[in-house]
RNA sequence: GGCCCCAUCGUCUAGUGGCCUAGGACACCACCCUCUCAAGGUGGCGGCACGGGUUCGAAUCCCGUUGGGGCUGCCA
């Protein structure tokens, strides 16, 4: 175990949304350097020229926000291309030292060498060739030999020299490869604990031997789980939904949002698991987390926006339904919303919700005409609904006073005079009204 | 192919050798409540992958099998 100050970084590439399994590395460090009093670094990995877009790096930023990690709360964001020149400094530190040499074989050499399935054979190692153009710089793997990664979550798994390929450090036109540009730059930063994705680990004993040959003990461990969808494979953009942006545009909440990550791979002492941010920080530990894959269940995502939601003041679900009530989102006329209609209908709709975005489609007949479900339509319509439909209006226009209560005693008479009882006489005037035959209380809503 | 990781209800998990006749949550089903739909309440369905060990005793430890996944780039 470091006994450096706690150092960890977060070191998303800019690729133009932020996954949700990022989000999830990105609150584990978060709160270990709360815990441990240490140091949060953001840092961007941008040497891919084509990921490097300043828009990408204020997407990453603001959804770390959303989750509550805001900037000027931790140090960065760094990018890894203000350290090109380090690495270089540290890839010819490695040739210098012997642990590195230039290497002139072209792929398909190599593949006529060992085969299909095998990495590279070494050829080069002790041909003492220099620097020119079109040879890369490969690390020479110690053999024979073997690593033990320590793993605050895997345990210590070994890895046998032999299994190594000598891996390529600098390209053969010079520019270096991320495995040594992060090593570079997490011993320039002074990372304790390395905390990632699953996926990592495979590159984890390369890195470690990097982290020696450049005369540096290595940081903690610590590969998380990776979130998988109902297939089992590794979420991916292509397929899965994956943006966090996403998830906040349709209309969960960050609390929900984070609360569920949370729940993916650790759990929170008690019975709970729906339990305040503060409880989480305060008993999350590393060492708590499984190791096996989690499937991220949207179902269950949404079951707790939900409860997050109804657990919301009054007042403050009214404000946050905002966005998609006068907004851009708003899919009526700007003009005509009525906040005090809202105000009254938003406690009704509150209990009727998971994701924010669905509240336009609970509200919209009061503000729009109402897009009316043809097969609710038919169904309701069906005799007698017609003659109680002219009851009704020649009722209502009457009606003093106005209020839920006199609506729904004189739609009981109603349909008691046309064999009904209320649970199917308002079906008919719940369709022509709002379109569709669910929605909020119907007396309120009129 | 090679290397590595993983394995408790459909899903997320509790469980660290006896408290396990395996607990909770989501989903699902039923009932209650009810102007529809929700919410809320009550109940139900459903699991230790398999085979060997170790032990008085195994979901828990060991080995193997099977299954799943990740990595295996002069991508990041």
């Amino acid at each position: 175990m470091s006994a450096r100050p706690y150092r960890v970084r977060f070191a998303p590439s800019p690729t133009g949304y932020f996954h949700v399994g990022g989000a999830r590395t990105a609150l584990y460090n978060w709160i270990l350097a709360r815990q441990h009093e240490g140091t949060f670094v953001l840092r961007i990995e941008d040497t891919d020229e084509a990921r490097n877009k300043p828009e990408w790096t204020e997407g990453i930023i603001s959804a770390l926000a959303w989750i509550g990690v805001e900037p000027g709360t931790y140090e960065g964001p760094h990018f890894q291309s203000e350290y090109a020149a380090t690495h270089l400094d540290a890839a010819r530190k490695l040739f210098d030292d012997g642990n590195a040499y230039y290497c002139d074989c072209t792929q398909e050499a190599v593949r006529q060498r060992v085969g299909p399935n095998k990495g590279y054979d070494g050829f080069c190692r002790d041909r003492q060739l220099g620097p020119a153009e079109g040879r890369p710089l490969r690390f020479k793997v110690p053999q024979p030999g073997s690593t033990t990664v320590v793993d605050l979550i895997r345990g210590e798994p070994v890895f046998d020299h032999d299994t190594i390929e000598d891996f390529v450090l600098l390209r053969g036109n010079g520019t270096v490869m991320f495995l040594l540009a992060n090593v570079v730059d997490d011993m320039a930063m002074n990372i304790s604990h390395v905390i990632r994705a699953e996926e990592h680990l495979p590159n984890t004993p390369k890195q470690q031997l990097l982290w020696k040959a450049l005369g540096a003990e290595p940081p903690t461990w610590a590969h998380v789980p990776l979130l998988v969808n109902e297939k089992r494979q590794k979420l991916s953009k292509r397929r899965d939904p994956v943006a966090m942006e996403m998830y906040r545009d349709e209309g969960y909440l960050a609390d929900a949002m984070k609360n569920y990550l949370m729940l993916l791979g650790w759990n929170p002492p008690g019975d709970e698991e729906i339990v305040p941010w503060s409880l989480v920080e305060l008993s999350f530990k590393l060492e708590d987390v499984n190791s096996s894959p989690a499937f991220f269940d949207v179902r269950k995502l949404r079951a707790f926006n939900a409860d997050y939601i109804r657990k919301l003041s009054v007042d403050d679900f009214t404000e946050a339904c905002r966005p998609w009530l006068t907004g851009d989102k708003a899919p009526w006329s700007v003009e005509r919303f009525d906040p005090a209609a809202w105000e009254r209908m938003a406690p009704l709709v509150q209990t009727r919700v998971e994701v924010l975005g669905d509240v336009p489609g609970m509200v919209d007949f009061l503000f729009d005409e109402p897009t009316r479900d043809d097969a609710s339509w038919a169904k309701a319509m069906a005799a007698p609904a017609p003659a109680l439909l002219d009851d009704v209006i020649d009722t209502f226009e009457a009606l003093q006073p106005w209020t839920a209560d006199a609506l729904k005693a004189e739609l009981e008479l109603i349909g008691t005079k046309h064999g009904l009882k209320l649970g199917k006489a308002q079906a008919p005037v719940r369709v022509a009204v709002t379109g569709r035959s669910v929605g909020p209380p119907l007396f309120e809503a009129l």
